[in-house]
DNA sequence: CTGTTAGCGCCTTCAT
DNA sequence: ATGAAGGCGCTAACAG
């Protein structure tokens, strides 16, 4: 649809035939400036932009043939002003450096931007930050709607963000207030853990990640490290728990802590695959070899696993992004669908970091 | 300047004490209804709240606390339609799940909103959604500059950018058109092949790194490797020379080509660390040891570079954003600097994925 | 189906 | 220094 009228022959350079819009005016076409172009009136054309009823197909096309033509675009402001919609959507995250939250941002923008909406990134980082968010509200008055990515909201929170008085979509997380999508984190941690159990490990370790910038940290992954090990009849030692920051030299500082515990454990079960890929250093660093001597099994699937071999439990990170884009859409498009919380499977990746643990000496 | 007025005894949970403002009634109030409860006339509430010459002290005082008192802000769209500016600043970025634009953009954000602009961010993955941004031009009249994060503009490209008649500032690339701020590319390179030359390698490999997507790759880096070859007086076997698409698994194979011509090159000098880490597995699976076989180094420094002990060339990632955003303040603040061109300075960061080549057998 | 008429909330001259 | 009045560009009711 953003190929047609080619009135010149296009020169074949790289980003080259812009039909010749370059040298069109800038955007300052009003909408009168369009209705009187296209004989008509300014209601009709405005209907005829919206894609509202009460507009002959006729005339529809008219008119948006002469806003093409022109490279009209509607000023957001006044049709906000107007009593119309935004046409952006606000989103949070507390990363973006990060693999994951990278790749799911970069899937809401696409599926946003594909209806036409424009996405209003807020950072979130660190407390302060998200206290300033939740406090000023900075994206008020600014959106029709919000998708928090990866973090979980809290009641104070959910209060202030009811003041936009706008949908919120929640990504990445488990929400029990917002509609949203992400995965089932202690299904993920069971296939990792079993995983491991399943190789003939019993004493396994594990390295906990938590964001100390963000209240609460997936609950699901500890919780089934535990119901994994019971439901497999083997106690926890609790010295073979460590928790840590999230990041890759944190699981290594992790795991330099965990060999100093009398039995050493003969796997790990890390939060995360950056934090696995820092444990494995750690090992490789001090003799130990991955997985003859011991086992490493971490969650993601981050690329970054793939190149060291690591093996994971995978989640569909883009499909998260994707769906909860098209969630959002369909709030906003005013269609209360059934689906209001999706879940995502995970799956088990085997690589080369897990084995069956060395026999005993 | 976020803590004052605790007119009630917060209860000292998490985000909790927002200062009461959750029952405030959302921000419905109009700068009529201020202006009214201060006592003043709607043109000086205005000139009031903009910090606008012409309202004594007192009065702006005045005006000041009662918008405070009740949380008010002003309506952007009425601001910007009454001819103010949008307080937003489009970020284009080709990549977001790649660390180098995740992190560049997170610092971006940062400065942007410390100076209370918003971020609209636009993505161009591909050659389709780039001709899209360009051909379409979804930020006309939504913003008031443009930071390019990481690509090249095409001339033909620029034509169409001007029209959105807004500030443009490049991050991350080198532009002969645009303000930039970046790091020098060929240097870099020569950093990364001197350090091997040092070593006493002479078969030095490069696996070069493009983005197929994006119009041009960094060329520096290719040419610091003739340079630095040529300034040592080593010859450049072709043979030794592979071009490959941006990424750990594309850098695995590049590796496993570069394995196939007979004389096997003991060094190799990727474009970036992620295309270096892959290098690394193919080498490794094949039963070659890095560094005492193969010496590897990268370009970036990417946290999973300290991970995997790769040497590598560091470049400031985080301070390349903080620049590029406070140019862009600068300029949207009529401050036409000298600085509009900064180079930021790049470090070899020796670690374990280079040594001197073997002997020679 | 289409043209016309009010505002939306604010900034900006203009007087005062 | 301040108040009053005219639009900014558009959408949403209305009339036809």
């Amino acid at each position: 649809m953003a190929q047609g009228n080619d009135e010149r022959v296009a020169e074949k350079r790289f980003h080259g035939d812009y039909h010749g819009a370059v040298s069109s005016p800038p955007g300052r076409l009003t909408l009168a400036d369009i209705a009187r172009l296209a004989g008509v009136g300014l209601g009709t054309a405005s209907r005829a932009l919206n894609n509202a009823p009460g507009v002959s197909p006729a005339t529809r096309r008219r008119v948006l043939d002469v806003a093409e033509r022109h490279s009209y675009v509607v000023s957001p402001e006044a049709s906000r002003l107007a009593g119309g919609s935004t046409g952006r959507v606000a989103v949070v995250v507390p990363h973006l450096s990060r693999w994951f939250f990278g790749a799911m941002v970069e899937a809401i923008e696409s599926v946003l931007r594909d209806a036409d909406l424009d996405v209003l990134l807020y950072h979130v980082g660190d407390l302060q930050d998200r206290r300033d968010f939740f406090e000023r509200l900075p994206a008020r008055r600014k959106v029709d709607a919000v998708l928090v990515v990866g973090f979980g909201v809290e009641e104070p929170e959910r209060q202030r963000l009811a003041l936009l008085g706008v949908q919120v979509v929640a990504a990445g997380g488990r929400h029990a207030v917002y509609p949203h999508v992400g995965v089932d984190d202690a299904e993920a941690g069971r296939q990792a853990v079993d995983h491991l159990i399943s190789l003939g490990h019993s004493a396994i370790a594990m390295i906990e990640a938590v964001d100390p910038d963000q209240a609460t940290s997936p609950p699901g992954r500890s919780a089934a490290y535990h119901a994994a090990l019971a439901a497999a009849g083997l106690p926890v030692d609790e010295r073979l728990v460590v928790r840590t920051r999230w990041g890759g030299e944190e699981g290594a500082a992790a795991m330099a802590q965990l060999l100093t515990v009398p039995d050493r454990p003969t796997a790990v079960y890390a939060h995360s695959d950056e934090v696995a890929i820092g444990a494995v250093r750690t090992l490789r660093r001090i003799g130990l070899r991955v997985p003859q001597d011991v086992s490493v099994v971490g969650i993601d699937d981050h690329p970054l696993a793939a190149l060291t071999d690591l093996t994971t439990v995978a989640q569909p990170v883009t499909e998260q992004g994707r769906v909860a884009a098209e969630l959002t859409l369909a709030l906003l498009r005013g269609t209360p669908p059934g689906l209001q919380a999706v879940t995502l499977p995970t799956r088990l990746v085997v690589r080369h970091s897990t084995a069956a643990p060395p026999r005993r000496g």
